[in-house]
DNA sequence: TATACTATTATTAGACG
DNA sequence: ACGTCTAATAATAGTAT
């Protein structure tokens, strides 16, 4: 049972995946359920695999719709400046690997 | 620098909490992007402060209007029964700490 | 207030039943 | 395929700067 670190790269055997997606998934939500708790924020995970309909799992500590409308609003406002996505989370990530 | 088992609370201290969140936040982003990654899921998250506009997150390893329309229109379509929602995961959980 | 450190807890990859 | 176990990696609470 020599564990390796592990890489960041798919995984292409099918059970491997589905376990592990089994058991991140778990995983995240523990931690988002933990965030909105410990930090009084709501928070909404959406999961989709396109290989199976019924997969999409959600979480809502608050109201889902709620969010999801001042989200929409926020689209619609173009305040889209304000957020960070994930290019410029990648950036961070790699400009601290870069120090 | 003798850390406690930390309780699932809320963290009344503005400060700590706000540290809190930041850590959390980021590796949250870390572990849905790993997620996208090798489980070849699309992801979404939305963390809302109701204190603070400028701080809703959203991470899109894939197209974030793509997948909230299609969320959408499972909504619509009166589908919630397929999803995994608040209270059954939390319902998971309770039950296997009884075990 | 933000960033860095590190002891400690928490997550999980791989193995096994 | 699914649950359990555990060594090993990863996240982070509290501290320090």
């Amino acid at each position: 049972m020599i564990r390796k670190k592990m890489n960041l790269a798919w995984i292409a055997n099918d059970s491997d995946r589905k376990a592990c997606l089994q058991k991140r998934r778990d995983g995240m939500c523990k931690k988002v359920n933990e965030l909105s708790i410990i930090c009084d924020v709501s928070v909404v995970v959406i999961v989709y695999r396109p290989e199976d309909t019924k997969s999409i799992i959600w979480h809502i500590p608050s109201k889902v719709q709620e969010i999801l409308a001042r989200f929409n609003d926020m689209l619609e406002m173009e305040q889209t400046k304000k957020m960070i996505n994930q290019k410029t989370y990648m950036q961070g990530r790699v400009s601290k690997l870069d120090d």
